[in-house]
DNA sequence: TGTGTGACAAAGC
DNA sequence: AGCTTTGCCACAC
């Protein structure tokens, strides 16, 4: 039997569970221009120490097309890990600067990471009931 | 059931 | 302003 593709490229399916589905979910819907922290996706769906499972969710985002998991970061304004690591957070960075998102010179933190937060996630009662 | 893991966070220094 | 420590959580095995 082949080992499933997960495995050989170092992730796994975590997808499929509940947690991680309403995770994205809310990601989906930071709109370009705006980022959002951990913490804050986890405040969002009512479990507010949740941020290290927020974290462990976009590091196994499957669907980066339709979940933008680069507009996830620190809650202190530094951009964190992107693509398994510290190794992307340079990418990371410059994507959201395409985006619009601006830094503080020669560094990973957001300047006026508050004018870009976002916040205001539209959670349906059904999306958070659902097991 | 229990243990180990990690793209975090807040507090302490 | 930048560490380190401690607490947190969902999930895989």
């Amino acid at each position: 039997m082949n080992k499933p593709i997960e495995e050989l490229i170092g992730k796994k399916n975590l997808s499929a569970s509940p947690f991680f589905k309403k995770v994205y979910t809310l990601v989906a819907q930071i709109p370009e221009g705006k980022v959002s922290a951990y913490g804050d996706v986890a405040k969002a769906l009512g479990i507010s120490g949740a941020a290290r499972a927020v974290g462990t969710a976009m590091a196994n985002n499957r669907d980066s097309k339709h979940v933008p998991c680069h507009r996830i970061v620190r809650s202190d304004g530094n951009v964190g890990f992107y693509k398994g690591g510290p190794e992307g957070s340079m990418e990371k960075r410059k994507r959201l600067m395409d985006e619009g998102i601006e830094f503080l010179e020669s560094s990973l933190k957001i300047k006026n990471f508050d004018k870009f937060r976002y916040k205001k996630f539209n959670i349906s009662l059904q999306e958070i009931t659902k097991s």
